[in-house]
RNA sequence: GGAGGGAUGGCUGAGCGGCUGAAAGCGGCGGUUUGCUAAACCGUUAUACGGUGUAAAGCCGUAUCGGGGGUUCGAAUCCCCCUCCCUCCGCCA
């Protein structure tokens, strides 16, 4: 959501940096309504001092005994006419709310202006690509070659867009998880968290999955089924204000991702790489605003030594305004190589939402009073990336680790998270 | 699922329909006292919005006692709905 003070201030650099988004100038509409709104806060605010001052002065005469009756008529003509501006308020507030929230937020001035991924820009490009004797296969036929993978079978039981990995590469599903969320928590000190994976509307909004995109999200009866970790972690702070000192928070978990992928019909539907469930390990960050520059590189560098330990070639894109989120003022996607597909495929996503989403959940934190200094409340700034997504890395790891009989080596690191096996083949 | 009880400021906890943005205590901050610390004492201490002013502060006002509606000239206080928490019973782990 915008800060409706900041647009007033600087209305043409409010269009201009929605405008790189492609989106119309927007606000002298907003101007004018809220014009309009605070107008009638005005009028309405002298209406509810007057009828406050005469209930007073009414506490008073009825307690002395005498008539009240002019007293009451002005109060009945008062009531009457605060409730006609309360509803122009409420009108006026709505609009405004309605417009505010389902902009998206302002991208930052080094995010390069673009249409779609192709004006991406690549920032590096990590790790030797791997050369192969043979030709390299994709993912789903390594698997479904060894017997562990099963898409078929997923299907009869949910449809398409799920698969059952067993033996194998369950396991190295767990290992994988597990081995990124040890090396966030000892590594980068993110705490890790156990959340909810059902939540309410207030946090599908607090994150910006609400009102705009409710179409991409599953929804039981009284509940959303979080797309991301992200929605749930960056929600601990949601109608909190935390002191200065607690800051910055880093939080990671591992868990299922749904999704719907109502746009995406048609696309990526072989395999495992676009499902409607996925475990994802999560990074969020809740920091100072000051800080959240700094944060954005820390935490991408947090994933990028994920693919890294795994050995896995990379390259860090720097998101355009056209590719970016609807939260984001600034994305780095890290994609990995894939040579069963001979192309980089997005792997993780880290974003800076600057304090779009803590506006929205309203969640603050207070600064020290000292000395003359009185305590100031502030929005947090979050951030939120994949750490990695777990999926993703699986088939990353299938198709960079295969070998030419279709068996696949364990990555090194993840050796003792597999009780010590060395390579998966066919049994 | 059934039956009760509850939700008040950073925390604990009062609150008769008007004099309650809200007693009291604790905590925080500033000060006095003190060789230092402690104690004691004095003062101060919510959030959001509007207006004014602006470098900031300040000042004036409005709203907010879980959320939303209602009754009333006037609601923390009365009524209705919802959410959450607690206790007991049942059910399932």
């Amino acid at each position: 959501m915008h800060d409706i003070k900041w647009i007033r201030e600087y209305p043409d650099q409010f269009d201009a940096a929605l405008g790189k988004r492609g989106l119309d100038p927007q606000a002298s509409i907003i101007l004018s309504l809220d014009e309009k709104h605070r107008a009638t806060i005005t009028e309405m605010q002298d209406l509810q001092q007057r009828r406050n001052d005469v209930a007073k002065e009414m506490g008073r005469v009825k307690s002395q005994g005498q008539d009240a009756t002019a007293l009451i008529e002005e109060g009945t003509a008062l009531k009457s006419r605060l409730a006609v501006l309360e509803e122009q308020e409420r009108t006026f507030k709505e609009h405004l709310q309605t417009i505010l929230t389902t902009l998206p937020n302002c991208p930052k001035d080094d995010v390069p202006f673009g249409k779609n991924e192709t004006d991406n820009k690549t920032m590096r490009v990590v790790g030797d690509l791997p050369k192969f004797s043979f030709d390299p296969r994709q993912h789903f036929d390594l698997g479904e070659a060894l017997g562990l993978m099963d898409f078929d079978q997923a299907a009869v039981i949910s449809g398409s867009r799920f698969v059952i990995l067993k033996g194998a590469l369950a396991k190295l599903e767990r290992a994988l998880a597990q081995f990124m969320l040890d090396t966030h928590t000892e590594r980068f000190g993110y705490t890790e968290a156990s959340v909810p994976l059902l939540v309410n509307d207030n946090s599908m909004f607090g994150t910006g999955q609400l009102p705009k995109f409710a179409e991409d999200s599953f929804k039981t009866q009284s509940h959303w089924l979080i797309a991301t970790s992200e929605i749930s972690m960056t929600n601990f702070l949601a109608q909190k204000i935390v002191e200065e000192s607690d800051l910055p928070l880093r939080y990671t978990a591992c868990t299922p991702c749904f999704r719907s992928e109502a746009g995406s019909a048609g696309k990526d539907t072989r395999g495992m790489l676009r499902q409607h469930q996925f475990y994802k390990v999560e990074l969020v960050s809740l920091t100072h605003p000051d800080q959240s520059d700094a944060e954005l590189e820390r935490m991408a560098n947090a994933a990028e030594t994920i693919l890294q330990e795994l050995k896995l070639p990379y390259r860090v894109q720097l998101l355009c305004t056209g590719d970016m989120g609807f939260q984001s003022r600034k994305t780095y996607d890290l994609e990995v190589w894939l040579p069963g597909q001979n192309l980089y495929r997005e792997i993780s996503s880290c974003s800076t939402c600057g304090d779009f989403q803590a506006r929205r959940m309203n969640g603050r934190f207070r600064t020290p009073e000292t000395g003359g200094q009185k305590s100031k409340t502030q929005f947090v700034h979050t951030l939120n990336g994949s750490g990695l997504a777990v999926g993703r890395t699986l088939i990353a790891v299938l198709e960079n680790y295969q070998q030419e009989d279709g068996s696949i080596r364990i990555p090194d690191v993840l050796v003792s998270y597999m009780g010590g096996l060395k390579e998966i083949r066919k049994s």
